[in-house]
RNA sequence: GGUGAGAUGGGUGAGUGGCUGAAACCAACAGUUUGCUAAACUGUCGUACUGGGAAACUGGUACCCCGGGUUCGAAUCCCGGUCUCACCGCCA
């Protein structure tokens, strides 16, 4: 959520910010909606803030009097203050409203892009902002696709995974399961290496903090929701790792604070099926390493350039092709201000595979967390990161694939140490 | 799941209707003293919204787990909920 004093002193900005996004002149009146609702409220506070102090004044008075026994003075007081309770529960209602329809409206508004945010509207208009110079790896005539892979060599199984559960839950096993486990060692050890502190969260969240980190309102139908226990299954590590942070004031050393967290990840993903999706490219439960940062509002940009060093490291060290894409105003999510996305290149496939996106969300997610520092005297907002380090699903996918030959499939070297073996034959 | 106790500021903990946004102590921060450290002393020391002010600062309101209620007045009384602790039951 946007902070609402941003909007009222950068107005011109937050306008620029949005057409970015493609916001029409019409949409982008929700600003002066939401000045002027804001309006209503603080006149109505002012108001109802002067009546409870004149009420309390009349409530010590009657106190005072009581004390000498000039009780009969007390009831004419009685009466005042009945009035003013009167008045005032119509003040507080008028602000309810107001602060209600504020909320609601700041919701709809996404955060204002970064000024190197290229403009556009869809995933093509996206800036490829390092792109992959080295040669493309070449198969030998008769590649498969990993899900053809999968079943030649018993890696992963999805049909055995609608028995058990349901379309787009995989059942690794054998090399496959210990391949997933040790990609999980190798990307937490890197994390480890780089500062992030590792963090084994809940995998199941309450409403307050899907509602802090956003996914709650606007993202209900993407998670598993367990009705019972009025729990929510994690669509990602951001959400518990970022709200350990919810509701407190760090202190400016700590800064940046660096988390990483391994979880497995339930995602719903109603309603999208076919070819792009198939095999692991899409899967509703899927395991991923996260990064996360909170960081000091003039270092958060270079934080965010830590972040790709390291998911580029990753991905270098995994000897994979990738390239790194600067979202476009069209495509980046609603919370982000600025986000880079990792893609592998899927070579039986041939296309591009999103394996990490990497984002700053500046103050967007903080004011929902209330995660703040002290700057003087004054209370202000940290800048949250987060980054995928990395998502397993599509680089087991895109290991599979790319590194076949006619005797089984070669790992990289620097798995070797945590699968113990360098071959899926 | 059952029974009992409890929830107050960063921590410990006082407070059972007005003088309490909240004692005291500890921690933290700033200063004095000291050759340095320590000790001692002095001061500061919650958050949010909001009025005034360029700012330093200052006025108001709300918040003592959360939501309702009683009352002129609630941390304090009443109702509902959540959580924590102890014991029992069950259990990886």
């Amino acid at each position: 959520m946007l902070e609402l004093s941003f909007l009222k002193t950068n107005k011109e900005r937050a306008i620029q910010g949005l057409k970015i996004r493609n916001f029409s002149d019409e949409a982008l009146q929700v600003i002066d909606r939401i000045l002027e609702a804001d309006e209503t409220r603080r006149n109505a506070q002012v108001e109802l803030d002067n009546n409870l102090a004149e009420s309390k004044r009349f409530a010590s008075e009657i106190g005072a009097l009581l004390k000498l026994g000039k009780a009969a003075e007390v009831e004419a007081i009685k009466s005042k203050v009945a009035s003013l309770k009167e008045q005032a529960k119509d003040l507080e209602s008028v602000m309810k409203v107001a602060s209600e329809q504020v909320e609601e409206l700041l919701l709809t508004v996404p955060n204002i892009p970064h000024h190197s945010v290229p403009p556009g509207k869809t995933p093509d208009d996206n800036e490829v902002f390092k792109p992959w110079e080295k040669p493309m790896p070449t198969l030998h005539s008769g590649a498969l696709p990993h899900w053809e892979l999968a079943k030649k060599y018993n890696i992963f199984d999805l049909d055995l995974g609608v028995k058990l559960t349901g379309a787009g839950f995989p059942v690794f096993r054998g090399k496959g399961a210990r391949l997933e486990r040790a990609l999980i060692n190798f990307f937490l050890d890197e994390a480890s290496r780089a500062g992030y502190e590792e963090i084994a969260p809940p995998l199941m969240v309450n409403k307050d903090s899907a509602r802090a980190t956003g996914q709650l309102p606007d993202k209900e139908g993407q998670m598993y929701y367990v009705e019972r226990d009025d729990l929510y299954l994690i669509p990602t590590a951001e959400v518990p790792v970022t709200n350990i942070y919810r509701d407190s004031i760090v202190d400016e050393k700590d800064f940046p604070i660096k988390m990483t967290a391994y979880t497995q990840c339930f995602r719903r993903e109603a309603g999208s099926y076919g070819a792009h999706v198939r095999g692991l490219n899409r899967v509703h439960q899927f395991d991923k390493v996260e990064i996360v940062q909170i960081a000091h509002p003039d270092s958060s940009y270079l934080q965010l350039d830590g972040m790709l060093t390291h998911v580029s490291s990753l991905l270098d060290k995994l000897e994979l092709p990738y390239r790194i894409l600067r979202l476009c105003g069209g495509d980046m999510g609603f919370t982000s201000a600025l986000t880079f996305d990792f893609e592998v290149w899927s070579a039986a496939q041939e296309r591009w595979l999103e394996v990490s996106s990497v984002s700053n969300f500046e103050t967007y997610q903080s004011n929902r967390l209330k995660v703040r520092f002290k700057d003087g005297n004054k209370t202000r907002l940290a800048h949250t990161l987060n980054g995928s380090a990395l998502a397993l699903a599509r680089i087991v996918a895109a290991l599979l694939e790319n590194n076949q030959t006619p005797e089984g499939i070669r790992l990289p070297k620097v798995l070797h140490s945590y699968t113990g073996w360098e071959m899926i034959d």
